[in-house]
DNA sequence: TGCCATCGTAACCAATCCTATTACAACTAT
DNA sequence: ATAGTTGTAATAGGATTGGTTACGATGGCA
């Protein structure tokens, strides 16, 4: 399937990231990350990248350093992840113009768009609804 | 983006098939739907033969074929059409087995299959209160 | 019976996107 | 200055999408 695995990998690295946080270990490497998602250092660099532009990570340059949670783990939803790495909308329109000469063409547009927005936001409020600690919890608990 | 529109095409040949069969035109042919969502008639043909599995069209072949609605357009919702052609989750979990190892690695799966279950089950239940009849009034209303 | 319009489906194509990988410049604690 | 790490560009293989051509199967109708 064609569906992208970002915001898991994104979770994942909060998540993990949250933990060591508890265990003393506030900052974490690209490298010690993509460990644990087992995947490749670059792939974490370029989410936790989006993570940090969205303002849920800070990052550290130079020897000594890494990433680590900018705000608490009660206070990072999966709606902020799917915000910050998922920028596609669900649900696509025609790829192509339909037929402007159809009523059906003509219209079909806006009435589509009402029907996906409103699908789309009952997800994002499903999402608002869970948070990086309570996964890290749940994960912990099982 | 990568976000297929078959849900779209669907909902748009529906929409014609009811609005034709007002008009006193039950059966239109895959070219004459295609015509009006502007494609090439086999994408038609796919898509209509996916809403047929799916109970939602009817279907004839031989000379004076084509395609009509199965149900009343009242009867047809935007769920339905979503079940009929977009066999793919809306989330992905991760593409390779994360290190199982660690504890987040271990843990994580079940976890996020609950938040992603929960938002695409908020997301099926939007689409649930949206009919065919509902869109293709819409469009007329426009 | 034979014709012919249309469905149903397979095969193929170009474009796009996703994950992965290599490479390297920029940066900073020591 | 050195060493370790981020940030990002370039590239590649694989998968998926919409589109197209082709053709056998079907079934009204002359």
């Amino acid at each position: 399937m064609a569906a992208n695995s970002r915001v898991t990998i994104a979770a994942h690295a909060l998540a993990w990231l949250e933990l060591a946080r508890q265990r003393g270990r506030p900052w974490m490497t690209s490298d010690e990350v993509a460990a644990s998602v087992k995947t490749n250092p670059v792939i974490l660099r370029r989410s936790l990248g989006d993570l940090h532009k969205a303002g849920l990570v800070r990052s550290r340059r130079g020897a000594g350093a890494g990433f680590s949670l900018a705000r608490p783990a009660e206070e990072i939803t999966m709606l902020d992840v799917w915000n910050a790495v998922s920028p596609e909308p669900l649900l696509a329109l025609h790829r192509t113009e339909p037929n402007q000469e159809c009523p059906v063409g003509a219209g079909i547009k806006p009435a589509l768009t009402d029907t996906y927005d409103e699908a789309t936001e009952a997800f994002r409020a499903a999402l608002a609804r869970r948070t990086i600690a309570g996964i890290l919890e749940k994960i912990l608990n099982t």
